[in-house]
Order: C-alpha cells, then structure tokens, then sequence
RNA sequence: CGGAGCGUAGUUCAGAUGGCUAGAACGUGCGCUUUGGGAGCGCAAGGUCGCGAGUUCAAGUCUCGCCGCUCCGACCA
C-alpha cells in the first residue's frame, strides 16, 4: 500500500476532549474518527487491525469447535418481549418501526434471535452440543459514551451461544469457551485475569469476565497476594471480621443528637469509631417495595447483592420525602430500631441485615426522629430483620481465607456467562429431543467479546510517548517502508522491495511521498505504530536499513536477510 | 436523569466591558527552495460564528428556547 494513496491521514493534533491514549493516538495516527458520540468510523488503517483481531478470535472459535453464522441486526421485538428482557434490559433497548409499523429491537445481545433461530430446527441429542456465534454491531443507548472506543454506543461483538443437553456437559463447554479466551487474549497479546462478575440483565447464575489491568479501566475487582481469588467487587465475598462480640449488652438509650445527616457527623459527635455505626440505606424497588439494607458503619450497602436477596429487578434510592411521609422517619436518622411501628399503614417494608452486624454490641445510630440517636443497639435484641444475607460492597483490605484483598483496576474484553435454561424455559419450544423420546430444555451459556473494545485496550497497552508500538499480529501493516532521497533511485528500489515482501504475504504500507521532508516521516512511522521500519536512502546504500519499533538499533541488511527477519 | 462547562475555518484556539469588513497557528492547493527526526519563503482557497426567536442603531459577544458535545455523578459491561 502506497502511504500517498492511504483514506486517512496521520494529524498532529487529538480531539481537545480526548483524555485516554488510545483514543488520541488512534485518532491521529488516522485510524478512527467520531462520527457522533459513541459511534466510530473505522479508516482503512482501524479496520485492518480490527481484522487482524477478528481473524485470531475466528481461528481460536472455530478450532473450540463453535462455528460462525450471522443473524439480522434488528430483531423482532416480539422475541424480547417472550423473555421480558423489554423491562428488564439493563440498557435502554433502542427500537424502530418499519413501514407496516411492525417493532424491531436493534440487537444489543442476541439470546433471543439465537434460541430462535435453533427452534426452527428440530434437534436431537445427536446433534449436541454445538457452539454458534458471530460477528456483528451491538447497539446499547449508553447514557454516557465515554474514552473513546472503549465504551459506545455502536460496536462490533463476537458473542457465542453454547446449547448444551444438561448442566454436566455445559460445565465442559464452559470451560472450553474460558480456556479459548485465554488462548485469544494472550495471541492478542493481553493478559487477562479472569474475574468472577454479575450476569446482570443476561440472566443466569454465574459468569466471569477477562480484565486487562489497567488504570483507566471501568472494573473494579478484588484479588488477593498469590492471585487464588479474583472478585468484581459486585459479587466478592469475604469475612466480617469481630469488631466487639464478647462485649456484656448494655441498655438501649435515646439521647440527644444534633448533628448533620453523613456518617462521619455521627463518629464526631458520639466520638466512637465507624465500625460501632449503623449505616441505613433505604431502597425502592420495581414494585414499590420499601428495603432497609442495614450494615455495620464501615461497609457500603452492595446494591447488586441486594437485588439478588430481595429478586428486585430494579433499586432506586428513597427519597427524603418517602422517608418522612412513608415511613415516618428522617433522613440521616433511619433505625431499624421499631421502624415497622412507624410505617404507614399498607406501605410494604422489609430491613434486610449484612451479616456483619452480629461481630458488634452497642452499636449506634439513628432513632427515626430529627436530632436523636440511639446508643447500645444490639442485633436480635433491639430489632430483628427479615432477611440476614452478604449485602456489603468488597473493598480494600478485607479479608478473605486468611488472605488479604487488593482493588484492582480493569478494562473488561470478554465474558463468559451461564445461562442454564433462563431462555429456553421462556421461550417457547426452545427444545431437543433427548435419548427417551421426551423433549428438554437446552442448556445454554453465551460469550462475548468486544472486538473495538479489545482494540483499544491492546493501543492503552502497546504504545509510548510518540505512538504504537503494536504486536505484529494485530498492526494493520507489518512493515512500514520509507524512501528518502532528492531523486528517484530509492523510490525505485523501495517500489521493487515492496513488491517482494508483498509476495511473500508481508504487509507493507510504503511512504512513497517525496514531497514530505524525512522528519515527517519517522513521525508518520512512530505514530502509526508498525512493528518493523524499513530505510531506503543515498545512505543506505545497495542495503536496506531495519528497525524494531520498539528498540533504538539500526541495522543495515540485504533484501534477502531482510526476508529472514521478517 | 442530577451537577458543571463548551459549541467561531478541516484541526487546535483567540476574539474582556456589544462597534467585525471575524483572526492566528497547524493542515490543504499552487510556486520556489529543501531531503536522515514533524524545514523555509511567497501567494491562495477555506466561515449561514450549532439552530431558532428576541433585545438593540448595531449581536460571534446580551436574553430565552432547542440541538449537539465534554467532564463529574447516577446508570451500564
């Protein structure tokens, strides 16, 4: 490729609102650009090395044994309404209508189509297990598009559906898919930990996703010393260490309190440490129901613990007004303490405890009344909750095993998730004829990577101060050729050198521009990001000047070691 | 959806208190010069100042509405 005939120039300058590297180097190396928030185009040079990333997560898919096929973007919005994933979708499904105003959902995930398009056949057990997936743009409303290509509102996703005949064999294939994304992340030239997450809206019972570390990454998990446990912090467990339990209880006593509404006023005020405060954060789900998560004061409530406890699809924070009128409390003064005494007639309400409340005595916190607090609450003596469960949000420090937990920051590429028969029980028909004669249920698991997402992750990784510095296997072009010279002579050869490597299966991008001062050049080169470098000039005399991205040396070889090297 | 801010040339930006015939740099085109780390000189093209109302003798500048975008949060994988 000639660099002078190449859609997309290298520029000098980022958007003024890029913050992320990959961002402002795929920028202005020239291999995206912003069409609206969230939606990108792909340049000749982005869309190469997406490829390139397509091509490695097609080998390792289909050596798993899964095999590709494509479904349409818009589904008919009667598929998501089987499943209610029109209400329970964690992204705003985005619609349209065609002429005849029938709906259509543009695809955001594909379950649906996928255990469609399956029922339309009639399986038998012989047939099983298969692994389907495809290449295709995913649409989610993001509220807020943000870094670039790492978070948008329009991408492309490999997402793979598994239908398995039973739990047995889908753990097998599970792992399969987890073993093939290890072996896909590390060709990338990532490396991924693999971090025990939330379904979410996808339904199932459990899942993992591959974090990259990384500063600017968007999860947070937690991890320990030798690596043994790796937890979004959504779904960590660890021990609630004893803050006081061997304490005598004392009586309960209702003082006088003014102060402000947080936590901290409270450990000022009655001078006594976190741990011994009651933290009461009061939600609303979907149906209108009242949950009082109640936590020792050093832990924050963990809303998606929560909604599993309380199989609330949605949680929304009270407001001080429902707090007052509903439950007849205060903000910032909320007790679990005879709260039920005070609700208003009809108003449904249930406290739900973390179980870290049983480690102290005498606690302290709020009486349900402006500027009153109460002092030695006990758990079980005082007030009782109707549902004692893990709520708590894992953070630094806490312990787990023996051992401590680290946060660590991450960028997700991937994820596998159990899905079990959460689609195939609402679907209808979504059945396989087993050895008996009897029709079962699939048993499904789904997979899912980023394609654009991983791209930037692997720029955020590969690049330095003056651009790329991309693995082989994934930059747009291999060799990056440049020309230097008042006349024709190295043109003409570096034309010729090109045309050999070409023949070999080489990707070379030649900078075949002579109006361009050699500076420009090395920039273009740097910044793009190519692997190798390659100098024809007066200089270099009937050799070919080689240099590594990513090292400082120079070396002059003939064509034929060059082809070596290569 | 809550809070803050921005929208002027392809890009990055300047245009304080209304006086604009709207500028600079980079980039682009042409000419000369130059060829091992983003060279120099000259000329030129390029703008409905996000859109729409309003105030005013006069609006890029003030007011209101809308649209778009960014950041923080909420939400989300």
């Amino acid at each position: 490729m000639r660099y002078s005939k190449l859609f997309g120039k290298t520029v000098r300058e980022a958007p003024s609102d890029a913050s992320m590297d990959s961002y402002k180097l795929l920028h202005r190396a020239g291999y995206i650009r912003e069409s609206t928030a969230g939606r990108f185009f792909f340049l000749p040079l982005g869309i190469r090395m997406q490829q390139k990333i397509i091509k490695i997560v097609k080998e390792e898919m289909d050596r798993a044994g899964a095999q590709e096929m494509v479904s349409p973007v818009l589904h008919p919005l009667e598929l998501w309404k089987e499943t209610n994933r029109t209400n329970t979708a964690g992204f705003e499904l985005m619609r349209v209508k065609d002429r005849r105003d029938a709906e259509f959902a543009l695809g955001g995930t594909a379950e649906e189509m996928f255990v469609d398009v399956v029922r339309k056949f009639q399986i038998s057990y012989k047939e099983m297990p298969f692994n389907i997936y495809q290449f295709s743009s995913k649409f989610r409303d993001e509220l807020r598009a943000r870094g670039g290509l790492l978070r948008v509102r329009e991408f492309i996703m490999k997402d793979a559906y598994s239908f398995d005949i039973d739990e047995v064999e889908f753990k097998k294939e599970y792992k399969n898919m987890g073993d093939t994304y290890s072996r896909i992340f590390e060709r990338l030239g990532l490396k991924t930990t693999v971090v025990e997450s939330d379904g979410g809206y996808i339904g199932g019972d459990y899942c993992h996703e591959f974090v990259v570390d990384s500063p600017i990454g968007e999860t947070n998990y937690l991890t320990n010393d030798d690596g043994s446990y790796n937890a979004h912090e959504e779904v960590a467990t660890f021990d609630r260490e004893d803050v006081n339990s061997s304490d005598e209880m004392k009586p309960l006593q209702e003082v006088d309190a003014v102060r402000g509404t947080t936590m901290e006023d409270g450990v000022k005020l009655h001078q006594m440490p976190l741990s011994h405060q009651i933290k009461d954060v009061l939600f609303v789900d979907e149906s209108g129901r009242f949950i009082l998560a109640v936590l020792r004061g050093d832990f924050d409530a963990n809303e998606v613990k929560l909604k599993h406890v309380v199989k609330a699809v949605t949680l929304r924070h009270a407001t001080a007004e429902e707090i007052r009128e509903k439950l007849h409390s205060e903000p910032g003064f909320i007790s679990p303490v005879k709260i039920h005494d005070l609700t208003e007639k009809g108003v449904s309400l249930i406290i739900v405890a973390d179980t870290s409340l049983k480690t102290v005595k005498n606690a302290y916190g709020g009486a349900n009344k402006l500027n009153k607090d109460l002092l030695n609450v006990n758990y079980g003596r005082d007030y009782s909750p109707e549902i004692e469960a893990d709520i708590a949000m894992g953070k630094e420090g806490c312990m787990k095993d023996k051992k401590k937990l680290f946060m660590k920051k991450g960028i997700e590429v991937g994820n596998i998730f159990q899905l079990g028969y959460h689609y195939t029980k609402l679907m209808k028909n979504a059945l396989f004829t087993d050895k008996d004669g009897s029709e079962k249920p699939y048993y499904m698991g789904c997979y899912g990577i980023g394609i654009g997402r991983t791209l930037a992750t692997i720029v955020e990784k590969y690049h330095d101060e003056r651009g790329m510095t991309l693995p082989p296997q994934v930059a747009p072009y291999t060799v990056h050729l440049i020309a230097i010279g008042k006349d024709s002579v190295p043109f003409e050869r570096a034309e010729s050198v090109m045309k050999t490597l070409e023949e070999k299966g080489i990707d070379v991008l030649f900078d075949d521009r002579t109006d361009v001062s050699p500076g420009a050049k090395f920039a273009d080169v740097d910044l793009i990001g190519s692997p190798y470098r390659l100098v024809i000039s007066p200089k270099t005399g009937d050799k070919i000047e080689f240099k590594k991205r990513t090292e400082k040396e120079t070396k002059l070889v003939t064509e034929e070691e060059l082809l070596q090297l290569l």
